[in-house]
DNA sequence: GGGTAAACCCTAATGGATCTAGGAACACCC
DNA sequence: GGGTGTTCCTAGATCCATTAGGGTTTACCC
């Protein structure tokens, strides 16, 4: 009966690691209490339940993540940036498939609000952007465009959604070149292209 | 005792409405059986397992997402096609949130290969790009980074990820924009932009 | 150093999920 | 009306989430 020494903190560790082996959606009260040695009651007394858990991840595994990204990016501006921005984003999401299948889901909107890892996100985003000199709302737009981008390519690589024999690497660099242009060139609210 | 008249396409269109209705990952068999009055051991005649059944509603909702897509581009060339293209494809996974995300399920690879609807895609997406006159290897970068931008900001909206004011469908026209002008103005391989 | 309160982890039990094995009722076809 | 499958059911095994309540270790304080 050696005490197991859990704390809240170990075991959303040790749940972001089994993500990371077994996946996101594999990760269950019963199999974290098991990589512990532990019934799973036990864990009732540190989390709340499997919710509470997934939220924990989440937030521990954003963290995580915008301090890469914001290391990569740290000193640099313009392209520069925004290459480190993806490659940091890119490198996290196929290193740590768990923790970052945990950044994906869905944050109760009191709990986001006072998330230190979405706000230094939204800071380091939107500091990325101000080379380009973007003004409201191009710039909500342009972050979206970003986000969504990145995310999407990294979600479908994942679930291994590219099956052209295309090397992987060379289309996404090839993605950020064309943001890179994309936000150089920004289609502005007057200057409208139609054609 | 009268018999429900289950068949595994009845039970498969089941599982997507249900899907849309309370989200793909709580559609389970016992919920299922539960929707057509039946006991759960039922389904095992008409369907392999939980596996099949998701599966079986990723190819049903491809198809379902690919006609729409088809009949939205049908007869439309250059940016006309790309918005209309988008303009489905956002719309199917707004409307159908849990065939959308069965879509996006990973696919056995010998499944993949024999699905009608995974081959629609390619064409209808390959020719919609036509009249932006890209080689290969330009044409799948440029096919994989529509397709990273117009899931990204699905799954993004999708899970409450754009928490800013501004309109949702005003950024997502912003983005369809950007994406025509990467297009025609697409960084082929010799014209590297450097700066 | 011993007592005690809190923290830690356990046993036990409930309810819901997936899935298998085997049996009964129905439909159809001659 | 009697086969002959197919369809659906009962029963049961296994796994997961969660709660209630109880025993044991730890750490602190005198």
């Amino acid at each position: 009966m050696a005490r197991a020494g859990l704390t809240t903190a170990r075991l959303v560790a040790g749940a972001a690691d089994l993500a990371d082996e077994v996946g996101f959606e594999n990760v269950t009260v019963s199999a974290l209490a098991r990589r512990f040695g532990v019934k799973d009651a036990s864990l009732y007394s540190h989390l709340r339940g499997v919710q509470d858990l997934r939220t924990r991840m989440a937030l521990l595994a954003g963290e995580e993540m915008i301090d890469r990204i914001a290391a990569a990016v740290a000193g640099r501006a313009g392209k520069d940036a925004l290459a480190a921005f993806a490659g940091a984003y890119r490198e996290f999401a196929l290193r740590y498939p768990g923790r970052y299948a945990a950044t994906q889901i869905r944050i109760d909107q009191s709990l986001a609000a006072e998330s230190r890892a979405l706000r230094r996100t939204a800071e380091i985003t939107y500091g990325m952007l101000r080379a380009y000199g973007l003004q409201e709302p191009d710039r909500t737009d342009a972050v979206r465009l970003l986000r969504s981008t990145f995310h999407g390519y990294c979600a479908l690589e994942a679930t291994g959604g590219f099956g052209a024999p295309r090397d992987v690497q060379a289309s996404w660099e090839k993605a950020v070149d064309a943001l890179h242009l994309t936000l150089r060139h920004w289609p502005r609210e007057e200057e409208k292209d139609h054609d």
